[in-house]
DNA sequence: CCCCCCATGTAACATGTTACATGATTGA
DNA sequence: TCAATCATGTAACATGTTACATGGGGGG
């Protein structure tokens, strides 16, 4: 079982929730705002055979057709999907994948505990702080060699790392509150 | 001459600012906050060929060494990045790519009058809120199919934009004071 | 001299896009 | 029956990543 691609954990997140054709999942990533993964056939139908043959999806029938028939999640891909949803954050240079995260807690919803929901979002707002401080720092280090312009850049980026951290204070309020 | 990658053009924006070595633009790459891109040579590389092929990028020293030899933008790679810079904000479904248009307004500031670099960041805001728009109506449309989390990273993704919209602003005020 | 950094490049691989092909089903 | 849509797939292409190869030059 080869690594998976953030796709296939889009795809695997989707069938956690019920059954899909694969033309079902194409009419969701082309109708609502998931992730931002496009619905191209060219990626789904080839992420789907590989989900298949690794096990981790099974055709939901009974199996006689094939066409047309949903696919369904199975316990190999449910425990990927939370072993996926539980690995720590990595950021690589160039920030966090922000809209990937949100994906993720997605999915956190239909397949973690409370607790554990709650941690993701610990996580997330800690890697968020840090993000924060490092691209301040940066800013202080360059700020002779910016132009007024690059120091604008930088600032959006701030302003949309604080707008994540509130957020997660909005998500585990919620989610407290929901309980 | 072919269309160019938004990596071209990060490129063209770097050395339009001074010459640099391929090596050097690696560095930037690497320590800098720029967009987010890469600091791979196989894929760096690739592209400056390809931008010297199309006289978009030429040897800046005497043409003997070409070896650590600095690379400068030509009039033609300066008129392409403006075009660039001028085109038409172009929305894809998934939404608006806030950090590539960041990059761009960076390199506004090096290329376009202040009227241009005003009129650059109406276009983004009002995009912006469009898209505010469409997302805050997904919404609606879609409330009773929606997880509790489905909304909160819907809620994510709508303080995401206002992040934006609020930069643009802010953006705006600091060029007229600049001025 | 040897090692590390400068500097450029290539090869193998992964991934996704566009565009097309195929056949079944459904409604006018 | 004809067109549209459902449903799956493939082929060609673009793009980028990882990892390696190459060679010069400076400092210990």
């Amino acid at each position: 079982m080869k690594t998976l691609t953030p796709l296939n954990y889009a795809l695997l997140g989707l069938l956690n929730r019920t059954p899909l054709t694969g033309y079902e999942m194409m009419q969701v990533f082309e109708t609502t705002p998931l992730g931002g993964y496009s619905s191209s056939p060219g990626a789904i139908y080839p992420a789907l055979k590989k989900l298949r043959q690794s096990g981790l999806v099974a055709v939901s029938g009974d199996g006689t057709s094939g066409r047309g028939d949903a696919l369904a999640i199975t316990p190999d891909g449910k425990a990927a999907l939370k072993a996926w949803l539980l690995a720590p954050l990595l950021v690589k240079a160039g920030g966090i994948d922000l809209s990937g995260q949100m994906l993720k807690f997605t999915f956190t919803g239909d397949l973690l505990t409370r607790r554990q929901q709650m941690a993701f979002l610990n996580r997330l707002e800690k890697a968020i702080t840090r993000a924060i401080d490092a691209l301040a720092a940066s800013r202080e280090r360059m700020r002779d060699t910016l132009t007024s312009h690059d120091l604008l850049a930088v600032e959006a980026g701030l302003l949309q790392y604080r707008a994540a951290a509130d957020w997660c204070a909005l998500a585990r309020q919620t989610l407290s509150k929901g309980k």
